[in-house]
Formats: C-alpha cells, structure tokens, sequence
DNA sequence: CTCCCGATAT
DNA sequence: ATATCAGGAG
C-alpha cells in the first residue's frame, strides 16, 4: 500500500466521522480571525473562545486595537497564557495592518508570514479559513497524526506540511486540517493514547514506536 | 534548541 | 509532579 492509497482510506474514514468541520475558534472576519489563532498557540480553543468576546468587545479591528495599550491587551488575554509575546504580536500586527494593508488582512501568505507572532501554520490557518485558499496548517495534532499514521517521517511541520500536501488532493486540504484536529481529540489524543482503540492506528499506524 | 506561560488532564 | 494545549521568535 502506497502513502497516498494510505491517505485515500485515511480521508475516507475521516470524511465518513466528520461531514461537517465547523471552525472552532469563534471570529467574525479575517481580523479576528487571525487575532484568534495568535492566541491560540499552546493554548485550547475552548479558553481562546473565552477570552475572544471580552477583547473583541474593546477592539475588534486593528484600528480599535491600536487604541488600547499593550498591557490592557495582556490583562485580557492572560489566561490563554504567553500573554507578553501574544499581546505585542497582536498589537504590532495591527499596527502594520492599519500602516500598510489599509486596515485589511493580506491574503497573500508572504504578506501574512511577514507579520509579527504570525508564522507558516497562523498564516494557513488564515488562509483556509478567512479566504477559502486551499492551505494545510501543520499544528502538533497534524505533526503528531501525520508520524503515526505514516503519512510523513515527523522531523518537523514543515516537512510534514510538504508530505501531506502531496499525498492529499488540493481541494481537501482545508476540510482534512480540521477533520484530523477533531479525529485527534477524540480518539488519537497525545496523551493516554491508546493505538488500538484508534480506528485510523489500528489499521493503518506505523509498527515504529509511537509518539 | 530554548524560552515564552496559564490552565487542565493524567 | 508532569505533560500538553490549533506556535513563534531569538
């Protein structure tokens, strides 16, 4: 069985649990969006999405943001942890995007990766789910995932991001991204993880050592 | 590679 | 007590 056959039973079984893959980080636009998935890092969506009303109800634009300073910024977002970096990742982002982008998020992803606290899986999240662009985010859960599945060797997201855009087929990217980050919750998790009580590892996981 | 860091699961 | 959570910067 080649990679990409594994990845074609992989994506029937994942589309077979998961018709439906709502986004779970609550936003309104590409701005808050993005705001969201800052905030996310080492961090659950459910806390992100406690935290997103408070500060979107002070600013939820970059020209409001620019309005508050960088420690009320902090207070808020406190509890999503990392606050001093997320919160002048946040406000400077907002500062270039009112400078140089009219107010408006890129949807480019070099003008995205260029911003501040915004690296390659933020910019594809964006991108996939602000703009519709077909990107493949690779967070830990898809990194993890994708090793144990055999579906990449696991050196480093990058490398997993060019494995599974090779083995899946363009116009899925967007949808397997979340179907495999609710697969992981619920039966793949990193910890506790149990292989043969994994649909997916029980067929298909690599017989290496598991993560 | 290390550090950033609050809350929760194990 | 320790690992982990929709990572990114130095």
């Amino acid at each position: 069985m080649t990679r990409k056959e594994k990845a074609t039973a992989i994506a029937g079984i994942l589309d077979e649990l998961y018709p439906e893959v709502p986004i779970p980080l609550d936003h309104q636009d590409p701005y808050t969006l993005l705001v969201a998935v800052i905030l996310s890092a080492q961090c659950t969506d459910v806390r992100v999405n406690q935290v997103t009303p408070l500060l979107f109800e002070r600013a939820d634009t970059p020209y409001a943001m620019l309005e508050l300073s960088v420690e009320e910024i902090e207070e808020i977002i406190r509890p999503c942890g990392l606050a001093p970096s997320k919160a002048k990742g946040i406000y400077n982002t907002s500062r270039i995007l009112v400078d140089e982008y009219g107010g408006q998020v890129p949807d480019q992803f070099e003008d995205l990766h260029k911003l501040p606290s915004v690296g390659r899986k933020t910019a594809n999240v964006v991108l996939s789910q602000a703009f519709g662009v077909p990107a493949f985010p690779v967070d830990t859960h898809i990194h993890r995932l994708a090793y144990r599945w055999g579906l990449s060797n696991g050196k480093n997201p990058d490398k997993t991001e060019q494995d599974l855009t090779k083995v899946f087929p363009r116009e899925d990217w967007n949808k397997l991204h979340l179907q495999i980050i609710y697969f992981g919750r619920e039966y793949c998790p990193a910890r506790g993880h149990d292989p043969a009580t994994c649909p997916i590892c029980s067929k298909y996981g690599v017989k290496r050592r598991m993560k």
